[in-house]
DNA sequence: CAGGTCGAGTTATACGAATAACCAAACTTA
DNA sequence: TAAGTTTGGTTATTCGTATAACTCGACCTG
């Protein structure tokens, strides 16, 4: 059947159903629902199949002034390994508003995020997700100032926007909890940054460590606390240095997972083996990782999907600004034991 | 400096230039270059700063009928933990052409793959890549049979369209003169699915593996060679199967690099590491895993971002239906060692 | 049966930008 | 100096849809 080239339009539509163009968009906008007669309706519904009729939604837009469309922007979020997750929670709730998502993916080239500013703001998106692949704070581009904006996984230095972001200081503080929980009480901690660095993702992690051992009435012994880079090579070597202090942990808490990693291998170096001469707690489960572990690595959680949804759902509501920190749960694999009790 | 709450149109730089809407255009679009004198250029431009006017892009679309956009839909590649690089590499192209990626993820829901097209051809795209997360054979949904579409990282069933996917087969010949050119005559092989699979990623790479060999006159040992399931316990498990033989290998290709990390795990559990006692040479280059292997995993490389940035060039060429194979590279790290000379 | 209401549409216009067609003055050129 | 050309614009129209405002006949209703 030979078919027109380019798609129809509602006046075609109207033709063949024989009435105006106006009626077949009230028929397809379900306007005015007695306005049009049933057997009408089904002639222009007809019509629509026949021709293959699909709006057009730049008309769509250019008349009603809603552009359906969310921005999202990420310094290498859709390519990263892990926080695509961010992207596939915005989407998800971004479709059930009926929105969909024009996605930039920058580098941190900051002509490639003008860019995509500049093209967002021409197709006149409704509000912008700023996402960062891993937590800080950041700087909400001045070019954004004009339209709402929700910045994830990192925090707007400024505040003038609000935040999605994990809350590490929660998930530290569970995850050693659930190591005290267990019967430790000489816990390791391996964080992933140095004493100085003002990553959020560090300073909370370890000040939920301290707080679980605190509540639980432990004195805090700073000959288990090591400060590495986040690496598996610093996770084995901090985890034999600590192996090297007199006073043993049975268990540790990795700052991440990779650290975590390096730990097992440590712990093997050693001849020892988790969670039987330590029990070992990761941070971030990541996907390719913890669950190929032997055993399993029970690690916490980052809440990528709940965040996305949470900041689409910011946005689409146009609030005033707020902080909202996103619980981490405990994903419970196999590297955590009951601690021996001493003979 | 109180600014108008919407975004001014061209008719109000026009007002402000003391010129008409055409004249706005004309300087913005650059046309008919002497058309109009410099001056007023200058007043048009200044002008357009001063409102900070951007152009609207369903405006320009609906009279253009260029939409300017292209289509990306994916099984779950914008969340998968590899494949984003797909979508990577699709963004770059289609942005050094002018072109924005509207992207969406089916997870592969039909419902929602059925909506996300519905709303792509209303959004006119001009093309539409249709991804998967991982190699195999497709069927594009009838309903894209409109608009010009490529296959990425898959082979489209009926041929219709282009197919852009990885060369499995040179990979694994790849992967396997390496080892041979290191002196190996004795090389295992884990295949990542069953012998009656009909997963091109297995079949390539196996296929590659006995080219390898027989080029190099080396005869095929049926006991070298071992079918798993692509998962570390698959590799683990069949490499300690493979030391059980008689005979031996001396190198391992294994079908993944998950499968190599089993390989890895069993030499341990073994007493054995890896170069020196066996080498090992993986497939996919999982950054995740690879590089942080002990030591390095040398192993092949998915052209994630060529093959997206070719997708979208034969989208925009729109020639006719071609398939086209992407070579993988070896990724040299340290798993690999020259063999022993037999005493 | 005049006047009002309701049902089922239609007509006209606007959204913002691109562009074909037109126009007025200034400048050539024979 | 009349006719033609160039310069530097302007006017009018179009893209496809949504919607306010209007129409027209049939149906009450007192």
């Amino acid at each position: 059947m030979a078919r027109k080239s380019s798609t129809p339009t509602m006046w075609e539509v109207a033709e063949r159903a024989g009435v105006s163009q106006a009626t077949v968009s009230l028929v397809l906008n379900n306007v005015g629902g007695s306005r049009v007669a049933e057997a009408t309706k089904v002639r222009v519904l007809d019509a629509v199949e026949e021709l293959g009729f699909r709006t057009n939604a730049f008309a769509k837009s250019l008349r009603s002034g809603k552009s359906g469309m969310i921005g999202f922007i990420s310094d290498e979020v859709a390519s990263a390994p892990f926080a695509g997750k961010l992207l596939k929670g915005s989407q998800l709730c971004a479709w059930e508003a009926g929105n969909v998502i024009l996605s930039v993916d920058t580098f941190n080239e900051p002509e490639l995020e003008a860019a995509a500013i500049d093209m967002m703001l021409s197709y006149r998106v409704q509000g912008v997700v700023y996402a960062s692949m891993y937590h800080r704070v950041v700087d909400v581009p001045a070019a954004l100032a004009g339209i709402p904006t929700v910045v994830v996984n990192a925090q707007d230095r400024a505040g003038l926007v609000s935040s999605v972001f994990p809350d590490e200081e929660l998930g530290g503080y569970t995850a050693t909890k659930h190591l005290i929980g267990a019967g430790h009480t000489r816990i390791g901690m391996i964080n992933i940054q140095p004493p100085d660095s003002d990553l959020p993702a560090g300073i909370g992690r370890l000040a939920g460590y301290r707080r679980a051992l605190s509540e639980a009435g432990i004195e805090q012994d700073p000959r288990l606390l090591r400060y590495g880079s986040g690496i598996v090579e610093d996770g084995f070597d901090l985890t034999r240095d600590l192996w090297n202090e007199g006073d043993r942990p049975t268990a540790i808490f990795a700052g991440n997972d990779r650290t975590a990693w390096g730990s097992y291998r440590a712990l093997e170096s050693l001849g020892l083996h988790a969670p039987d001469d330590c029990s070992i707690v990761g941070f971030d489960n990541q996907d390719t990782l913890a669950p190929y572990l032997d055993p399993g690595l029970t690690t916490v959680a980052l809440p990528y999907e709940q965040m996305a949804r949470r900041a689409v759902e910011l946005l689409l509501a146009a609030e005033t600004p707020t902080q909202n920190p996103i619980e981490c749960s405990l994903v419970r694999r196999g590297s955590v034991a009951s601690a021996k009790v001493p003979a």
